[in-house]
RNA sequence: UCGGAAGAUCGGAUGGCUGCGGGGCUUUUGUUGCGUGUGUUUUGGGACUAUUCCCGGAGCAGGCGGAUCAAGGCUUCGAGGAAAGUCCGGGCAUCAUGGAAACACGGCGCCGGGGAAAUCCCGGAUGGAGUAAUCCACUGGACAGGGCCACAGAAAAAAUGUAGCUGGGAAAACAACCCCCAGUCAUAAUGAAAAGGUGCGGUAAGAGCGCACCGCGCGACCGGUAACGGAAGCGGCAUGGUAACCCCCGCCGGAUGCAAGAUCAAAUAGGGGCCGCACAUGAUGCGUUUUCACAUCGUGGCCCGGGUCGAUCGCUUGACGAAUCUGGUAACAGAUUGCGCAGAUGAAUAGCCAUCCCCGACAGAACCCGGCUUACAGGUCUUCCGAAAAU
């Protein structure tokens, strides 16, 4: 879209129901104290995110506002800088994504990237 | 100074790096389509002896103009007092509806004022709490009618008469008990409540039977816009509670909610129109057969219509807020202004770091506005009350 940096270019955004549940359908998913991630190959030439942070985890609006802006802010950091060309990959707030220290969380997505082999 | 009451207001600050959503201005290149006019090719019609001229269609090339979208730059704005609960009142939209009224159903219920309206707000009345400031109250009608009032108690509503008290009768030597008749409810027992209370008189015993005080009912008159308050006098006392049970009286009320709804519009199904082509010596249609005529049946293109995905609008400047002044006890109203006001749609307003302090509560707009209710760390200000001290 109009992402002016140089890097986040390279992300898209999912934003239909049905491209979450064919990620969700690929059965590739890990699980890190701070977040869950799931992946899926999308036969494209850029890679695509989206946030997933459930009414179940936290009823306040406020905190899943909070648990949404930290993993966007992951996002453009990290995955911009390690996820391949082709992917498009989804995560998933857990209840400890509101406190865990941010480079905690750095260290989670990289190590839910390294198992999933990407 | 201490304790208390009411109201208003704020809702971490500063800086750095990296970012997000909306608006405006601007630059560049690209994209799409539009307008304009130029050159050129081709073609139809007309005028003319002809060169040529006039009118129209199609294609190509590049020019200019002002837009759309994308990217870059600059600039500006970017959550709350409750954004919450979705409990009321409106705006707005669609649907229904000839008008009006009545019935049904639901809601509301002291008086006056404010307000678009409300079950809201302000002021007052009444009752209650507090030494006070002040606070609390779903506050019409129980002689229109019905229902209910547990347990206890003789009796729970136009009272009754269990124990008891008194008189008479009967019986008897006399008295008492038992029995019969009459009067009565002071006394006793039950209860949340027992049909005025206390005292004196009175009586066979008693009773508002009489009187005084208190209470109650009616109430001339006075004050107040009103709710209501005060009250001379009159009445011997009469209409127990519950309407948050039905009900009666008065007033109010269509339904559904922005996923409302409007516009544009790929696609698909079925439908309609126009044009071209094709067949046909065919099939079907009007009782049968033959002949003739007519209509329909095929296919391609374009258009209309349809309205899915999608897009745009609705969508934020309004019964708005703020400041100042004026009127009003106040709610509020009026005037003025180099004043302020998000608009997303997998949904922006952030992530990380540093410093400081009292170490940060409840909590995130989703069509808009007015209320109500509920949640809330801490700070600031104003007014008032009580006590103590000082003057």
């Amino acid at each position: 879209m109009h992402t002016p940096s140089n890097q986040s270019h390279l992300l898209g955004r999912l934003k239909q129901r049905p491209e979450f549940l064919r990620v969700a359908q690929e059965q590739r998913r890990w699980t890190a104290t701070g977040l869950s991630v799931q992946i899926a190959p999308n036969a494209r030439d850029t890679s695509r995110f989206g946030l997933t942070i459930t009414k179940k985890i936290y009823k306040e609006a406020v905190k899943r506002n909070r648990i949404r802006r930290r993993l966007r802010a992951l996002a453009y950091e990290v995955l911009s800088e390690f996820l391949p060309q082709g992917y498009d990959i989804v995560l998933i707030g857990r209840a400890e994504t509101l406190e865990r220290p941010y480079d905690d969380l750095k260290k989670d997505l990289l190590w839910c990237l390294k198992r999933l082999g990407v």
